[in-house]
DNA sequence: TGTTTATGCAACAAAAATGTTGCATATGTT
DNA sequence: AACATATGCAACATTTTTGTTGCATAAACA
């Protein structure tokens, strides 16, 4: 069920979909056309991002009346991050203990 | 000159890429032929993946004899990591500060 | 010198991502 | 009831991504 990682970071490589994440990080939970605002496409396409980004989890939605009120995971957002950071350190110390060996 | 955020998410987004960046993670820097075993496609996809990767800074490569060496920037993917990572963090705050208010 | 190995580059094809328009549906509002 | 608002869905066009094949070049090696 859960995205695999490479997934996630696909659906944050793109610059609309970054800025919806930082609005719902920044102004908390939005309904679709308040999200929508500023971005230079039409609803339909902002939509399409929107899908893409809870197909991975990174968002999730609830109706409320005729509005879509979309929310960030920030759990998901913070397992994608801290694994990424997890893997770095763990390369780091990896790659310096090459070095070293091939010093000697 | 330096890669704008969502590139550097769009360019790990790939299977095929974030399995050559675990491996020049794990085994250090090798040439690109050794980068391309088992990853079931042809040299010149793979390669056009390491351009890819090399357009973001995530790698490099130096000439070697007739190899190319291909070596990964760990600077830049921490950078990542942890742009991401304090991002959560401080919309954690705010998500956070926001239910607050909303419950008074 | 001839052969194998590692690579680059260009043309092409197929698939996926991105965005548009048009139309339908359901919920509020006057 | 009539109108405006928020949304979904489908068809379509464009662009980007992903991958292939074929050919050229340069280094290592027998």
């Amino acid at each position: 069920m859960s995205a695999q990682k490479h997934e996630i970071y696909q659906a944050l490589g793109d610059p609309a979909r970054l800025t919806m994440i930082e609005r719902l990080g920044e102004q908390g939970p939005m309904a679709t056309m308040h999200l929508v605002e500023g971005l230079g496409m039409t609803r339909q396409a902002a939509t399409k991002h929107l899908v893409v980004l809870e197909n991975v989890g990174l968002v999730s939605s609830t109706a409320r009346g005729r509005e879509i009120i979309r929310e960030l995971r920030l759990e998901v957002l913070e397992d994608a991050a801290g694994w990424l950071k997890s893997r770095a350190n763990a390369w780091d110390r990896k790659l310096d203990a090459l070095k070293k060996f091939v010093e000697d």
